[in-house]
DNA sequence: GTCAGTGCAAACTTTTTGCAACTAC
DNA sequence: GTAGTTGCAAAAAGTTTGCACTGAC
């Protein structure tokens, strides 16, 4: 799919760009560029620039291979194929986050109808406390 | 409302916080910090540093005068309080952000089944095309 | 051979922090 | 008087940019 991205838009397949692709699709979760340039380093051992992640990330957005989150500092990235969609839940007390699904929301959310606006995506973010810091709290009341 | 939850948390009361809330409260919209804290300068005639506003846009979150966003680059902010819940449509194309009214889908999202997770409150963004820049898009093909 | 892509470091932007001076209580 | 706040400037964190070198086509 990569392949056929760069090919139509005439960009070059370059190893970085597989080597960043394949990271990506290692990780389950969602991360930073930090996160991903660091594993790169020293897990894959394959040196590359934080600039060329950067620029890298940039057209596996465009080719809809990666979704861009904003929670918290610093950008957080997730892989979009074979993901199904969700919904994030984001604690607001360890900044833990976890996915959500239900079908029902997404089906409300995306025939949602909407004046002079074309929908191409959306994120849904639940703030609040996990179970892991509301049994924390609970304990320091006692 | 700002003042009782100054007094209840120990917080004094000073007039860069209440000069802060007021130029807030005095924006429509959305703003980022650097925004506001030009408005303070240029057209409030009242000096602050801008550590004081970071300070004192984290005690309104914390009083929940102010909700954060997370759109762009920089951090966006928006008053609560006689706001109404509202979600938000964001233009991929020029970044404009407006407002989206839809009582089915809060009570929806709201009233969503969690487990383990205690929802304080959420946030609703929804990329794509405004009708401006779909006419542009359009008048170029042309 | 050509030019898009890369690496590096410097620049830039946004936010946080340390500390002396100030002031609400 | 004292401790919470402020202002300033420096530092940190995240991202972008300029430029010489490299390698995909």
């Amino acid at each position: 799919m990569f392949t056929e991205y760069l090919r139509v838009n005439g960009h070059r397949k370059t190893s970085e760009r597989y080597a960043i692709l394949d990271t990506i699709y290692s990780i389950k979760g969602h991360f930073d560029i930090e996160t991903l340039h660091d594993m790169m380093i020293n897990e894959e051992k394959f040196r590359v620039s934080r600039a060329t992640v950067y620029n890298t990330i940039e057209l596996l957005l465009d080719a809809k291979l990666v979704i861009k989150h904003q929670f918290g500092n610093s950008s957080q990235y997730e892989r979009s194929y074979n993901m199904g969609t969700h919904h994030h839940l984001i604690c607001t007390e360890c900044g833990k986050v976890s996915e959500l699904q239900n079908n029902d929301l997404q089906q409300a959310i995306s025939h949602s109808p909407m004046k002079r606006f074309q929908m191409s995506h959306y994120s849904l973010y639940i703030y609040g406390i996990c179970s892991k810091c509301a049994a924390q709290r609970k304990r320091k009341k006692q």
